[in-house]
RNA sequence: GGAGAGAUGUCCGAGUGGUUUAAGGAAACGGUCUUGAAAACCGUCGUGCCGGCAACGGUACCGUGGGUUCGAAUCCCACUCUCUCCGCCA
C-alpha cells in the first residue's frame, strides 16, 4: 500500500509507474473517493463533537426532554452520515490496497523478456548430461509416478541420498545466513487471510490461482515463509534499536500453480511443494537499498559455494509483483536447456508491505515510521536439486557432492 | 472437544452507564541534588485520521465485529485469543 499523501502529491508518476508494472488503477478515481471521505470526515468530526458536548453538558444528572430530542436528532443525522462514510471509505480502500508500489527510474521496462542481465559467475557446461528426473528416476531417488498416485500431479517423493542432499543444502544454508546474522525462524505454515492479504502480492484473481485454501478454515497454506514472517510484527512498533530484524526462515512452500504445465514444468522444476530457506529482512527505510545488495550478495555467495553458475538478473517493471519496488533473479545454468532459468529472488519492498499490515518503528528522536521489509531465496531445495544434478554430472554419471555440503553428508562425495 | 475465568496504554494494574479528559504504580527520557553514581524530588511520557505553516484544535481507538442508549472501556450478541481444569493425543 502506498501513502495516501504520496499519491496526493504525485498521482500522474504513480499513475504512470502502475502501468508500466501492468496494473489498471484509476488515481483520479482514487482521489475522488479521498476527497469525499474528507469531507465526509469532516462533517461526522463535527457532529460527534455536538454529541459529546450535550452528553457532557449533564454528566451524573438526567437530561432534560429537550436535551434527549435533541440528542436523538444528531444520532439520527450521525447513523446517515457514518453509512455513508462507510461506503465511500470502503471503495477508497479498494483502490487504494490495488495501486502496486511504485519502481525506480533505472528499471527495465516491458515485460519478462526485458530483465537485465547483470552479471554471470561459472562456467556453463556445453556437453550433454542426463536430466534431474531421468537420472533421479533411474537411480530410485526421485519418484514423481507415486506422488501423483498419493496426492496428484506434481507432487513427489524424494528418497535417498537426494534426502541427505537436502538437508546437507538446509544446513549450509543456515551456515551462511547464520555467519551473517539471520536469525533462525520456523514459521506457521498457514496463515489467515489478514496476513494474507497484507503481504499483497496476492490480488484476488491470482490468490484463486496460486494458493491453497483449507476448507471450512480462514486458513491458506503459505507460498513461502515470507508471508508469516511478514506478519509477524503486524501492528507493532518496534525499537528502532532493534533494526535490523534478520530472520532466516524455513518452511515448507505450497503453491497451486495452476495452469502454469508449460515447458518448463518437468521434473521437480515447478511442483506444489517444496522446502525453501528464506531470508527476510525488517530496516529502516534508509537502509533498505544496502541490505538488498547484502541479501544479493548472500545469494550468490550460497551459490558459488553450491558451485552452481548462474546469472543475476534484474526484473523489468511487468514482470514485478505488485508489492516489489526493486528486484533481482539469480538463475542457474541448466546444461539440459543451454539456458538460465530462476533459482532465486531478492525482493525489496520498501514500506508496501509493512503500510497494510502496520509495521513501524520508533526512531531515537520519537517519531514513528514505516519500516521496510526485504526477502530473498536462500535456498528452494526443489531447484537447487535439478541445480546440482545437472551441472554436476560426471562422465559416468554420478553426481559430485559440492565441497561444502560434504561435512553434512558423512564426508560423502558422489551420488 | 467439554467446563470455568479472563483480554484496558511499553509493562503491571484500577475502573460495572454521565467530573474517565483512562486513576495509581513501574520502566524510559529530561532536570534538581551529588566529587560521581544510587536514592529522593520535579517534569515529560500511546496511536490513527481531519483541519492548521505552526502552536494547537477536533475526532476515533480499552481483543475483533455488530447492537442497545440522549450518552458505552462499562450493558447485550457473535467471534478470536490467553489462562486453569477435564477428555483425547505425537
Amino acid at each position: 500500500m502506498l501513502d495516501i499523501q504520496f499519491i496526493r502529491d504525485n498521482p500522474d508518476l504513480v499513475a504512470e509507474k502502475s502501468k508500466l508494472k501492468g496494473y489498471e488503477v484509476d488515481i483520479t478515481q482514487l482521489l475522488g473517493f479521498d476527497g469525499q471521505r474528507r469531507q465526509l470526515t469532516k462533517q461526522v468530526d463535527e457532529l460527534r463533537q455536538k454529541r459529546n458536548e450535550l452528553s457532557s453538558a449533564n454528566k451524573g444528572q438526567k437530561p432534560s426532554d429537550e436535551q434527549v430530542e435533541k440528542g436523538r436528532q444528531i444520532k439520527e443525522e450521525l447513523t446517515k452520515l457514518e453509512h455513508q462514510l462507510s461506503s465511500v471509505d470502503k471503495e477508497y480502500q479498494d483502490l487504494l490496497e490495488n495501486v502496486p508500489n511504485i519502481v525506480p527510474d533505472d528499471t527495465p521496462e516491458g515485460g519478462e523478456e526485458n530483465n537485465r542481465p547483470e552479471k554471470t559467475w561459472g562456467e556453463p557446461r556445453q556437453d550433454t548430461v542426463q536430466d534431474h528426473l531421468t537420472w533421479g528416476e533411474s537411480r530410485e531417488l526421485i519418484d514423481m509416478e507415486r506422488g501423483a498416485k498419493v496426492a496428484g500431479n506434481k507432487f513427489y517423493f524424494l528418497k535417498g541420498a537426494l534426502v541427505q542432499l537436502e538437508l546437507a543444502v538446509f544446513q549450509y544454508g543456515l551456515e551462511v545466513a547464520t555467519k551473517h546474522g539471520f536469525n533462525p525462524i520456523t514459521v506457521p505454515h498457514m496463515v489467515n487471510t489478514n496476513i494474507l492479504k497484507g503481504t499483497g502480492f496476492v490480488p484476488k484473481s491470482e490468490v484463486e490461482d496460486q494458493i491453497y485454501k483449507v476448507e471450512g478454515e480462514d486458513l491458506s497454506l503459505i507460498g513461502t515463509a515470507e508471508i508469516p514472517i511478514t506478519g509477524y510484527y503486524a501492528g507493532e512498533i518496534i525499537d528502532a534499536a532493534k533494526l535490523p530484524i534478520l530472520f532466516a526462515g524455513i518452511s515448507p512452500a505450497y503453491r497451486r500453480e495452476a495452469g502454469a504445465y508449460g515447458k518448463f514444468s518437468r521434473g521437480l522444476y515447478r511442483v506444489h511443494q517444496f522446502n525453501k530457506l528464506e531470508l527476510y529482512v525488517f530496516c529502516a527505510p534508509e537502509d533498505a537499498e544496502t541490505w538488498h545488495h547484502k541479501l544479493v550478495e548472500i545469494e550468490e555467495e550460497l551459490c558459488q559455494g553450491l558451485e552452481i553458475p548462474y546469472r543475476l538478473v534484474r526484473i523489468a517493471a511487468g514482470d514485478l509483483g505488485m508489492p516489489a519496488y526493486k528486484k533481482y533473479d539469480i538463475e542457474y545454468w541448466s546444461p539440459v536447456d543451454k539456458s538460465y532459468r530462476e533459482l532465486m529472488s531478492c525482493s525489496n519492498v520498501t514500506d508496501f508491505q509493512a503500510r497494510r499490515l502496520g509495521i513501524r518503528y520508533k526512531k531515537a528522536d520519537g517519531t514513528i515510521d514505516y519500516v521496510n521489509s526485504l526477502n530473498g531465496t536462500a535456498a528452494a531445495f526443489s531447484r537447487v536439486c535439478i541445480a546440482i544434478i545437472e551441472n554436476n554430472q560426471t562422465e559416468d554419471g554420478q553426481v559430485k557432492i559440492p565441497e561444502v555440503l560434504r561435512k553434512y553428508m558423512n564426508d560423502r562425495t558422489l551420488i
